[in-house]
DNA sequence: GTGTTTGTTATCAA
DNA sequence: CTTGATAACAAACA
């Protein structure tokens, strides 16, 4: 369940890793993945590099060294994994740390690969993705510009994130504020971990409709949203269950979440059980006494 | 066989 | 027109 903080983290990698290295092949296994006709997809690939990785949101952007744009979603299940060609001919991807979670296994490609990407280097980058919900689609400076301009909203690490944006979120709404926190096109980057904890972190039910909000419970939840991506982004990432980086590790958050995958456990803070109820469609964790 | 997991979109309703 | 609520998608696991 990549969110803001572990796509984040496969950005930073990915940039140090395969920027400015030529594409020399790219084998497709299976059709659903790429959102484009295949010949297109590979013609457009090979023989060029990418010069710069960007992200908006939970979707990363490959400058391709054309006009070219290559988009990689992961959606809930989606991993990027890079094997460089020491490792590769080393006879295996196995990590020492033996920290490759169950979906990978270990070896590569397997049998939730769908795209492999080879660099000039020998190195390759694996896209696997169990339930096909992810994607990559190559797409130009017009149709990039179009995606950008109407599908997302408030980005939390950017200048963008101001105190007068984030409470202009919640003008003419009366959904819960779970709901508007998941909507990417009001805030970007956002999903159920993430405004569990940062909900949690301010105090405010999940429930809670967005214009019953005093201004100093967004004043917190505006804080706490940006320090727990900062800080998700510090201990790169949660693995909850599919989620690893760019070489197969998982994510150190897991450990820091105060209320998700918490159900009947203690609070952190009042000691009495976590609660988990269904809200805007997805599990929902919150604590009924610290959160009002 | 059933319920559960969630990012995003489609669809329908208000 | 806008906004919201919900189903659907897909695949695996308990």
């Amino acid at each position: 369940m990549p969110e803001l903080p572990e796509v984040e983290t496969i950005r930073r990698d990915l940039l140090a890793k395969v920027v400015n290295k030529q594409v020399v092949s790219v084998e497709i296994l299976s059709n659903k993945s790429a959102h484009n006709p295949v010949a297109f997809f590979r013609r457009n690939l090979i023989g060029y590099s990418f010069f710069d990785i960007k992200r908006r949101g939970k979707l990363l952007i490959f400058n391709i060294s054309s006009d070219k744009h290559l988009l990689i979603h992961l959606k809930m299940t989606g991993q990027l994994i890079y094997v460089d060609k020491k490792t590769r001919l080393a006879g295996g991807h196995k990590l020492n740390e033996g920290d490759f979670v169950q979906a990978v296994g270990g070896e590569l490609p397997n049998r939730f690969t769908r795209v492999v990407i080879e660099f000039k280097d020998k190195s390759k980058l694996f896209f696997n993705d169990m339930r096909k919900f992810g994607y990559l689609k190559i797409v130009d400076e017009t149709e990039l510009s179009r995606l950008l301009n109407n599908n997302y909203g408030i980005e939390p690490l950017t200048d963008d994130y101001t105190w007068n944006n984030f409470k202009d979120i919640f003008k003419n709404r009366r959904t819960s504020v779970k709901a508007l926190l998941l909507n990417q096109k009001v805030i970007a980057g956002l999903g159920n971990i993430y405004v569990d904890e940062a909900l949690f972190l301010s105090g405010v039910r999940p429930n809670r409709k967005t214009n019953s909000l005093k201004e100093v419970e967004k004043k917190i939840l505006f804080r706490m949203i940006r320090q727990v991506i900062k800080r998700a982004i510090d201990y790169r990432g949660t693995t909850f269950k599919d989620y690893t980086d760019s070489e197969g590790k998982k994510g150190n958050f897991s450990k820091l979440l105060k209320v998700y995958g918490r159900e009947g456990e203690e609070c952190c803070k009042c000691k009495r059980g976590i609660k988990k109820i269904r809200l805007a469609g997805r599990g929902t964790h919150y604590c009924s006494y610290c959160q009002k």
